[in-house]
DNA sequence: ATATACACGGATCCCCTATTTCC
DNA sequence: GGAAATAGGGGATCCGTGTA
């Protein structure tokens, strides 16, 4: 048959010791597919030089001889072919390995022991990569396939016939597509339970939403609410069994959640095992596979299950204004709504006119998990066609994983051999290493300074390693003739033959590009979170050849890369000095200077200027001009503190950087109070209206005129408590909790605050109270240690010392401006 | 489990010295 | 009077959270 199709979730499984890929898609009437289809498996084993003909012909009688058993099957090689490939891109002989089942690629890899073989590479890729590699039939793009149908044959032990999609194709060919639309079908879902332990509790109730569709399942019948969206089951073994039958009467291609990675899907999985209902969702009838992690991972055959939260984090978490990844903030930055107001209370607690509300609240947070998934939708696509791995995968790798699995599937364009994985002691010895030297960043002099441009690189990094060609494959262990030569603590050396990394990398800037432009023509959320992923992906690469668990480590590439940068960002200030504007700061890509009554114009025809004399696809941007912008000292010493400062535009909106308004770990008073002074003195110009405002606050401060909530810090664990080596105040209120059986690990954002105790307590952590512990907060602890710090340094702009204001003392100093 | 380095700043830890306390 | 305990100063270290 024929049809045209979208490849949406890959899985492989064995039959007669061969392996084959179940690929599961759509075509464009909307009919569910699965394509069955092989591919060889091979490694790669690289000949030293000059192994005579003989020779190599001698070797690979001998390999094609190996045969393997272990314990559960008996393989062998199945044919050696010697091609001419490149490796770390100088040219190799390589025998091209192949064997039956992928698995057996590190057994054979094991018994090739021979003199004449350099090296073994390419048997640790997985059999999914092999088979995208291989065929070509990437993820979520459009192919036309002919193949012959299976639906209903007895092949491969009958697993077509137990599968629930519309035709089972075996593939002959395929041929790609112009791209055109594709609008998955999308499920989201969310569970309450009483108890937050996997398992722990019964489930109350589940919501499910998509496209027309609004349900939430419960056995709990308090209140009797009435409600067309409400189904009521018997008990909790029913509501199990109608989630399945919702699944699967729906049939979507993506099941989506929030943390239903660490928390929904497991948490099913467990309590249908306890209700001794066999968990089906797989479109093959079986149940969720976990795969053991920090968080374990659960794969739904057939499903793309779709954790957000993970996405989020690798793609997102770096530009977001949120302080959490909490579903109400996400969804507040991305949607502009959030959740329902609804107190967590354990269900016996309930009273029966509050279950309506649960039942809103459960219901809405699908609703946000469905309309989170469309607004990412765009990015995942994008993601996942670009990195040509399969969405499920895509959606929870971390950024070197994308750039390694990017690399991985473009190297055949290359015709390189991949590099294989550190093994642990690789490892060991990387983690080593001592950190090379990085950006530079310009100890700006404390001041408020009027008139301000701003330029900055673009994709720096990242374009230092494409003009520059830095990568492991084009790293030379001896100068060569017409070399690159970078002088970081020794001299490295680079060829310019242009390698496959920098090459490869070329094309994510281009994306970023790309863009970026279409942002500029109109902006929107996505569109920014777009841009700034792709400039996470090229960012990536730079971390990625820096990070010791990558294939293409290279720690000289890094450091060159940082002193190529240092150097020009400094040629770039020294340039700008000469034309009579002054430079204020930098830090890595972005320099800020004064304009001195220059026009914006002459700052432009600069830029331009400076931008001719730029060496390959290296380019300085105008980030923007500002009407004025504060930089002040250091708490300790007088010279001025880097990465702290703040700008404001003509449209009086503020940019405000490193400042504790934007640390979520300072108190809110502290904080507000911090950026109204910021806002006021960038907007006058002057002192004068903030510090009134300064002294009012400290005086209602001193009456105790503000709650509890706004002296509120907030820290997060990092790690399991018995870990600390040092018992600071966020570990104490951590103790508290866990004593009080409130749920805490790593990552919970521990909140507290510093109270009155009448004793002459020498440590902050004897002060700490959690929230609803009653107490009065500490006025001297937050005067001297949370607003005053936030705020002096900028008085201090202005030759004001704040320290009076607080001891009440007459202000000497202030007549003296 | 894990992209990199640079930077700030609070709180505690730890060592040293000076002072106080105890017998 | 001498030894032990305590206080406090200051630098080192830990820790969380930013910027790029």
């Amino acid at each position: 048959m024929k049809t045209d199709f979208i490849p949406i979730d890959y899985d492989y499984f064995d039959f007669e010791n061969r392996n084959y890929v179940k690929i599961i898609g759509r075509n464009s009437s909307g009919k569910r597919i699965c394509i069955l289809d092989t591919c060889p498996i091979y490694l790669w084993a690289i000949l030293k030089d000059r192994v005579k003909e003989k020779k190599i012909q001698e070797l690979i009688k001998k390999i094609q001889k190996i045969k393997i058993k272990t314990r559960d099957r008996e393989t062998k090689v199945e044919k050696v072919e010697l091609h001419e490939k490149n490796f770390l891109g100088k040219p190799v002989n390589a025998l091209k390995i192949f064997a039956t089942n992928y698995k057996d690629l590190h057994d054979i890899a094991d018994h090739l022991a021979f003199a004449e073989i350099e090296k073994r590479r390419g048997y640790d890729l997985g059999f999914t990569s092999h088979y995208v590699i291989e065929k070509k039939l990437l993820p979520l793009q459009w192919y036309e396939i002919e193949g012959e149908e299976v639906s209903n044959s007895q092949e491969f032990g009958g697993l077509c016939k137990v599968l629930d999609v519309d035709f089972c194709v075996y593939l002959n060919n395929h041929t790609m597509l112009k791209d055109q639309e594709f609008k998955p079908k999308v499920l989201a879902y969310d569970i309450e339970a009483d108890e937050f332990k996997i398992g722990e509790g019964e489930i109350l109730m589940v919501s499910l939403v998509s496209d027309n569709f609004n349900k939430v399942i419960t056995w709990k019948k308090n209140g009797d609410v009435k409600a067309d969206y409400i189904e009521y089951v018997k008990d909790e073994a029913e509501l199990l069994e109608s989630f399945i039958k919702n699944v699967k009467e729906i049939s979507p291609d993506f099941l989506v959640g929030y943390f239903s990675d660490g928390f929904d899907l497991p948490y099913l999985k467990v309590r249908a095992d306890k209700n001794k209902i066999k968990f089906s969702l797989g479109l093959d009838e079986s149940q969720p596979r976990f795969y053991r992690g920090a968080i374990p991972t659960g794969k739904i055959s057939g499903i793309v299950h779709i954790d957000l939260l993970k996405f989020i984090q690798t793609a997102y978490s770096q530009y977001m204004q949120s302080e959490t990844l909490s579903l109400n903030e996400v969804a507040k930055e991305f949607l502009g709504d959030s959740k329902k107001d609804f107190k967590f209370q354990h269900s016996s607690k309930l009273e029966d006119h509050q279950w309506k509300k649960y039942f809103e609240y459960n219901l809405h947070d699908s609703v946000l998990n469905y309309k989170l998934f469309e607004k990412f939708w765009p990015d995942l696509l994008e993601f996942t066609r670009i990195i040509q791995e399969p969405i499920f995968d895509i959606s929870r790798n971390g950024m070197s994983n994308n750039v390694e699995d990017f690399i991985i599937h473009n190297l055949n364009k290359f015709n390189e051999i991949p590099e294989k994985k550190p093994g642990h002691d690789d490892i060991v010895k990387r983690r080593e290493r001592k950190p090379y030297e990085g950006a530079f960043v310009f100890e700006p002099k404390p001041g408020l300074y009027e008139d301000i441009a701003v330029f900055d690189f673009t994709s720096y990094w990242p374009s230092i390693i494409v003009t520059y060609n830095l990568s492991k494959s084009t790293f030379l262990e001896k100068k060569e003739k017409n070399s690159t030569e970078v002088n970081v603590e020794k001299k490295f050396y680079f060829t310019k033959k242009p390698g496959f990394f920098p090459q490869m990398l070329k094309e994510i800037i281009e994306k970023r590009k790309q863009y970026k432009a279409e942002l500029k023509v109109k902006s929107d959320p996505i569109k920014t979170a777009r841009s700034n992923a792709f400039k996470l992906l090229a960012n990536a690469s730079y971390g990625y050849q820096g990070f010791f668990g990558a294939r293409y480590y290279c720690p000289e590439a890094s450091a060159s890369v940082t002193a190529i940068g240092r150097d020009l960002t400094k040629k770039t200030i020294n340039q700008i000095n000469k034309h009579d504007y002054t430079v204020i700061y930098s830090d890595t890509d972005s320099i800020s200077f004064k304009l001195n009554k220059n026009p914006k114009k002459q700052a432009l025809e600069l830029l331009k200027e400076i931008n001719s004399t730029l060496p390959g696809i290296i380019e300085l941007d105008l980030e923007g001009f500002f009407k004025r912008g504060i930089w002040v000292t250091k708490r300790s010493g007088d010279i001025g503190a880097k990465k702290k400062y703040a700008l404001i535009d003509e449209n009086k909106r503020l940019k405000i950087r490193g400042f504790e308004t934007v640390r979520r770990d300072w108190c809110n008073l502290a904080r507000e109070v911090q950026n109204k002074i910021l806002n006021q003195i960038l907007e006058d110009g002057n002192e004068k209206n903030a510090l009134k405002y300064f002294k009012e606050i400290v005086k209602k401060i001193k009456s105790r005129e503000f709650s509890i909530e706004e002296f509120t810090i907030r820290t997060q664990l990092k790690k399991p408590l018995s870990e600390y080596k040092t018992i600071s105040p966020h570990v104490i209120a951590a103790k508290r909790m866990n004593e009080l059986d409130l749920p805490i690990s790593s990552g919970t954002l521990v909140e507290y605050y510093i109270a009155e105790t009448g004793k002459k307590d020498k440590l902050v952590r004897d002060k700490v109270k959690l929230p609803n512990e009653p107490g009065e907060y500490n006025i001297q602890y937050y005067l001297e240690h949370q607003i005053l710090p936030a705020v002096e340094n900028i008085f201090q702009v202005f030759n004001l010392e704040t320290k009076e204001i607080i001891d009440g003392k007459r202000q000497t100093k202030l007549c003296d401006f």
